[in-house]
DNA sequence: AGACGATGCGGAC
DNA sequence: TCCGCCTCGTCTT
């Protein structure tokens, strides 16, 4: 489940197995060998959002973007007998004991780390939720842009060169929190409302990292095993777990977005609804 | 076995 | 705003 939590908490997992070691072996599906990387060591292992960086220490950086179907697997590395040369990897970092595998990649590449910073993709993304203290004042900036003021909350929220990291789970799990009808435009929030989404949103993420599992609802409001650990997401016509109504789904700009018609109103009285 | 939908993104319209 | 991606887990027949 791609979202920034998860690429976060990858780059964790993988920066504790590699870093300081020393490459056996590099393949990066698309890419031809790369002379320099031969016994390269890894420098880091990086989050931006919904990129995973790999920094090597002559100078290259290795830019992953999982898409939706992007996986990575940690493997024992057996030399000459790759248990996934079936489907061709994406990518394979392989270093002393382990492998890295990552299949099904949206986008892969091998790039100088003195290009990072005027990256096509990565130079426009908005702050990073996981950052240990994101800029949310930049956040609400970009998301006050002309042209971004009328969208739907839900998606100006998604839009990665706002902030980067939000993904459609806690897209609906925080306006849910912040009784936020998703569909409302940015203009008609009320003061200080979306810098609170953008904080919800971080603790959420955060605790998401810290926790190794995705859940918004706090244990002590889960009675059984079996309780939904999301409040709303994918939880549709199932009954609120605030108020009982049924979580409603709607589609924005085709994607689903959950939420609760009582907790979640389309009038808020707290809103400012000066006509334009 | 087959249908369906999904966490994301960009290109076409 | 819609669709394709050719992938994979889950649900239905």
């Amino acid at each position: 489940m791609p979202e920034g939590d998860t690429i976060h908490r990858l780059a964790h997992r993988m920066g504790k197995d590699l870093v300081g070691r020393t490459l056996t072996a590099l393949s990066v599906q698309g890419v031809g060998v790369v002379p320099e990387l031969a016994g390269a060591s890894v420098e880091g292992v990086e989050a931006r959002g919904k990129h995973l960086l790999v920094h090597f220490e002559p100078g290259w950086s290795l830019r992953v973007h999982l898409g939706m179907k992007g996986r990575w697997r940690r493997t024992p590395a057996v030399p000459g007998r790759g248990r996934y040369a079936a489907s061709p990897a994406s990518v394979q970092i392989t270093a002393g004991p382990v492998a890295w595998t990552c299949a099904g990649a949206y986008q892969a590449e091998l790039i100088r780390t003195r290009h990072l910073s005027t990256h096509p993709r990565l130079s426009r993304l908005g702050p990073d939720l996981l950052a240990p203290s994101p800029d949310i004042a930049a956040m609400v900036r970009r998301a006050s842009f002309p042209g971004y003021r009328h969208r739907a909350v839900a998606t100006c929220i998604m839009d990665q060169t706002v902030a980067s990291g939000l993904g459609n789970v806690y897209k609906s799990e925080v306006l849910f929190l912040e009784g936020i009808h998703p569909a409302l435009p940015v203009h008609a929030l009320a003061e200080g409302a979306l810098a609170k989404v953008f904080d919800t949103a971080h603790r959420l993420m955060r605790d998401s990292v810290s926790r190794r599992r995705r859940e918004t609802v706090p244990l002590v409001l889960r009675p059984s095993p079996n309780s939904p650990r999301l409040w709303v997401y994918r939880r549709e016509g199932d009954p609120c777990l605030r108020c009982r109504r049924a979580v409603v789904r709607i589609v924005q700009e085709g994607r689903s977005t959950y939420f609760c018609p009582s907790c979640q109103p389309e009038d808020p009285p707290q809103a400012d609804r000066k006509k334009e």
